[in-house]
DNA sequence: CGTGTCATTTTGTGATCACAAATTTAGTAT
DNA sequence: ATACTAAATTTGTGATCACAAAATGACACG
């Protein structure tokens, strides 16, 4: 038998923190915290299959909550379900990749406005180690490492919100995305990708509104329309 | 036996267009549209639990595809999943609400000005029916075909931007508030609503891509904002 | 009349099964 | 070799079952 690439159950990923570890539905929590941070951090390939059966038995867990697990992505866009009832990791196209920004540069940054006032020095202290973290794997070429702290740094500010509302809207755009980010980071690698992170963090400092939408705003511009763009124009 | 009443099952509903009617998933998407229009039509009281083998009972399936079905909705945050596995529409807070009518002032007009120049005069004309017939339903009270009608018309537009990612996105917030805003009509009634349905059908008509947002905007702040601020602020 | 306790019922969850559709593989004929 | 066909496998779907947790109801006790 071949050794097969495993999408999951690979690195550590700390599939713990907001994961239900025990009690009601506590399989269906596992298996969901696996594939979503699978997804985030680019395990799928876009275009790829996803099973039930080839999951669950990944997991070490029954086709029941996996297929659960899978319709729940489904409605959120981070899979599509062919007619054919067929599950597999949405490709990325132009318009959808258009979509995206759009929605991405109307969304993050209202939130993470709405979220600055609850962040205080002890959060500015937490974003820095992040970002602190990020740079040191950029040079690495750690794309998979790379784009787990990405997320881990927009979320936290996005998380401080406490909203429910455009927190999962977010979250289904980064679902959404992330799988083709990361085939765009295998291509151009990591080590020259620029952010607007300190520029953010300095504006938390500051509690400058206007400052840090305009660093959301061209964190988004420049980390995902410029280089996606440019991959989707080869195509 | 007593007569219970039923949240589905009733009425027209027209549970047939873009339901997949038989081949794969058939009772899934049966059941899927099923619930959705009753969301969306506000069969669903918030704050009211949804049972599994109830919902299973009621629509004639087994509860696995309503398992499923109420997944997906519960990952749309039209359901809310208690932590105890129970199931039930989320009610609606001050802050939700802020954040739904934040969002869709965000993301509707963007998509109704994308939609814009994909609709033509015979657009103008099934909108125009639509508007009318809203206003021929209004003096009667009938609250559920005003909803059903004006989520027509809404997304009549949208769905002409043939978007794939902001779309869905709408989907979820309407799928969030709706329950809420049947409940806010059955304090007012709905004889005295009032909606810019004309001037966006007019500035559909003009191809006037500021007018049409500024309908939309104001169709919503006037729809939503005003009658719900004054129900929440009495809780 | 209120309150705690225990039995009964209901509910979600995970597992397994049967089935049909679709995919893949093998085999064969041209 | 190539194209077509048929068998074998894989896959999603719907149904049913067993089980534990939770909700509900009945009932006795204060």
């Amino acid at each position: 038998m071949a050794v097969r690439r495993s999408a999951l159950k690979s690195g550590p990923s700390k599939a713990s923190t907001s994961t239900p570890s025990s009690s009601r539905g506590a399989t269906r929590g596992q298996v969901d915290t696996a594939v979503r941070s699978g997804l985030l951090t680019g395990r799928f390939i876009p275009g790829k299959a996803v099973t039930i059966r080839g999951l669950a038995a990944e997991l070490g867990v029954s086709p029941m909550p996996v297929r659960e697990v899978l319709q729940r992505l489904a409605a959120e866009n981070a899979l599509e379900v062919k007619p054919n009832g067929r599950i597999q990791i949405p490709d990325m196209t132009r318009g959808r990749f258009d979509e995206v920004l759009k929605a991405r540069l109307l969304l993050e940054p209202e939130l993470a406005e709405l979220a600055l006032s609850s962040l205080n020095s002890s959060d500015v202290k937490a974003l820095t180690a992040i970002d602190d973290d990020i740079d040191q794997r950029l040079g690495n070429g750690d794309a998979e490492a790379y784009m787990r702290l990405n997320h881990a740094f927009h979320f936290y500010i996005y998380r401080a919100s406490g909203s429910k509302v455009l927190l999962p809207l977010i979250d289904s755009l980064w679902l959404q995305f992330a799988p083709f980010m990361r085939t765009v980071y295998g291509r151009v690698g990591t080590a020259n990708l620029v952010d607007q992170h300190k520029e953010a963090i300095r504006a938390i400092e500051q509690q400058d509104g206007p400052a840090l939408r305009a660093a959301i705003t061209a964190d988004i511009t420049d980390g995902m329309g410029l280089l996606g763009k440019e991959i989707l124009l080869k195509a």
